[in-house]
RNA sequence: GCCGUUGUAGCUCAGCUGGUUAGAGCGCUAGAUUGUGGAUCUAGAGGUCUUGGGUUCAAAUCCCGACAGCGGUACCA
């Protein structure tokens, strides 16, 4: 029995103001992006019925398979597949409290909105026969998985900002899902140094394994390994698909026994390095070996269509880039699939160098909808992994972005509240963000404490001896602190981080120091 | 889940092969500073050494289990 012990659920966190700021910068220049090319913001509940998600929970009150669930307090008729209730022998309708489940991204949402309004539009849900109406989305919000491992940058609530098209098979709009990375990723602020776009096709994945004859089981088993080719290396990934590695923790890898032959075939392809190639040497490389096969060719062609889409365009192999080691965990893509590596690193408490691996993934998934309304409808999309970007942003310090909280106005006397108050109108009047001090502890020492704590870059003060000299005083916190390195006595710091100024320059003397 | 590793003050850690009142730095609180955050100096608060059992005259220290953290591995719509 837990006691009432104020503390966090692992997995989630607290999120300061810095991090809310560079949270904020990502969504709104990624939302503009997005925007730009056409997608329109949607928003979709953060819970929905279980089913609907395409995760079920048995009958267990608990998160399972990595989704947070329970029951509706509130029961609800049982529907059969045609929308009609269900109802017992005596003919009664059943009633039930459905499974919830906090949504683990944005694409299972996105794809009962899309299939609700089409059966809605369609008369009893006769959509046997039809062409599927065009939809952009962008949304932005917070996903909740059920995460055993966190690390840094993984977490059991996240944000996504996600854009999808659904109801379309051309490849141009696989290929702007590069270029909206890209201008995305971009317009955040990252250079192409720090970050590859990685593209591949499924088809040329399942092109290989049909004529390597790796099916079913298998075929989940070697995209398994192959996925972690980053991890453990090619020779990893060969004794894998082998009788299996001794990992250096000392645990042993069960190998799957693939033939020789398609161990050898498998390695072959998986040494076509994606980075060190441009798009179109990759393609020529590509086109050697199974290019028969008709899946295969399907692949490689849809590359090729990118390719030349991306170049007409101007967007070089310096920044996306084809890899047919890609495979992305995900069964339901069905095409070409992105995913962009972060290149930036940190240095962790151990000294040991890091990364956040992937930031954004995506891809072509053509059965959208067929779980839900048996009927295939194209769509495809990616998503920024907003968190965790932000969170790699930070660790790697790079982000440039500075915080700096409210302007603080001290309070000596409370028989001023008046003065304060006019202050505070003024500069708000100004779009200068200020607060009174209202705390208790009223020592001025307490409230400049304060003021540093909540990063003020200004304090005012203004007790008897100013009001009767008609001035306040502007102390620039800021500059204190980046004297606070070689300070000597506290005079000389007045003299400098301090000013005062008459009421009537308040505005510009603030502005001033707020613009150094 | 599996393998390894760690668990001493709010944080980071020291505490040698078991021996009387368990330490440091940072942080926190207060003072030097009658109206001034960050430097300096002084003082103070804060620990049933994760937990349950065992060995021993004696356990933070040795042994076993549980729990939690970390690293790796597996899984991941």
């Amino acid at each position: 029995m837990r006691g009432i012990i104020p503390q966090k659920i692992k997995g989630f966190r607290d999120i300061t103001p810095l991090q809310n700021q560079l949270h904020q910068h990502i969504i709104e220049k990624a939302g503009q992006v997005y925007k730009n090319y056409g997608f329109e913001q949607w928003d979709t509940p953060v819970l929905e019925y279980a089913d609907c998600l395409g995760k079920y929970m048995p009958d267990a009150d608990s998160a399972a398979e990595g989704v947070y669930s329970f029951r509706n307090p509130e029961q609800e008729p049982v529907l059969d597949e045609k929308g009609n209730r269900v109802a017992d022998t005596d003919g009664n309708f059943l009633m039930e409290n459905h499974f919830l489940s906090l949504r683990y991204d944005l694409t299972a949402p996105l794809s009962r909105h899309y299939a609700e309004k089409l059966w809605n539009s369609s008369f009893s849900g006769q959509i046997s026969s039809f062409k599927p109406p065009l939809f952009r989305r962008y949304q932005y919000g917070t996903v909740y998985r059920f995460e055993a491992k966190l690390d840094p940058g993984r977490f059991r609530e996240f944000r996504q900002i996600d854009f999808d098209t659904v109801g379309t098979s051309d490849i141009a709009a696989d290929a702007e899902i590069c270029m909206i990375l890209s201008d995305a990723l971009n317009a955040i602020g990252l250079d192409k140094s720090s970050y590859v776009i990685k593209v591949n096709n499924r088809k040329i994945l399942s092109g290989l394994f049909h004529e390597l004859n790796i099916t079913g089981e298998k075929e989940a088993a070697v995209t398994r390994i192959i996925d972690k080719l980053d991890k453990i290396g090619i020779d990893g990934v060969k004794a894998e698909l082998a009788n299996g590695r001794k990992d250096p923790s000392g645990a042993f890898i069960q190998g799957i026994n693939l033939d020789i032959n398609s161990i050898d075939k498998l390695i072959g392809f998986l040494s076509i390095n994606g980075i060190s190639q441009p798009r179109g040497a990759m393609i020529d490389l590509l086109s050697n070996e199974f290019s028969n096969n008709e899946i295969y060719a399907a692949g490689l062609k849809e590359l090729q269509e990118i390719d030349s889409l991306l170049n007409s365009l101007g967007y070089g192999s310096d920044g996306i880039v084809f890899d047919p080691s890609l495979v992305r965990g995900m069964a339901y893509y069905t095409g070409p699939i992105f995913e962009v590596q972060s290149l930036l690193s940190y240095t962790d408490a151990k000294g040991n160098k890091r990364g956040v691996g992937s930031i954004c993934g995506g891809g072509r998934y053509d059965g959208l909808v067929k779980r839900l309304l048996g009927v295939d409808v194209p769509a495809t999309g990616a998503s920024i992994g907003v968190d965790r970007l932000a969170e790699i942003l930070t660790l790697s310090e790079i982000s440039k972005i500075e915080y700096s909280g409210p302007v603080l106005i001290t309070v000596f006397d409370n028989s001023l509240m008046t003065e304060y108050q006019k202050i505070a109108r003024e500069l708000r009047a100004n779009n200068i963000p200020v607060q009174v001090y209202y705390g208790v502890q009223k020592g001025l020492k307490k409230q400049l404490a304060y003021a540093d704590s909540i990063k003020s870059p200004i304090a005012i003060l203004l007790g008897e001896d100013e009001l009767k000299a008609g001035v306040v005083t502007i102390r620039n916190l800021n500059l204190g602190t980046r004297m606070s390195g070689d300070i000597q006595n506290k005079d000389e710091w007045k003299a400098k981080a301090q000013q005062q100024v008459p009421l009537a320059g308040l505005i510009s003397a603030v502005l001033d120091i707020l613009k150094s």
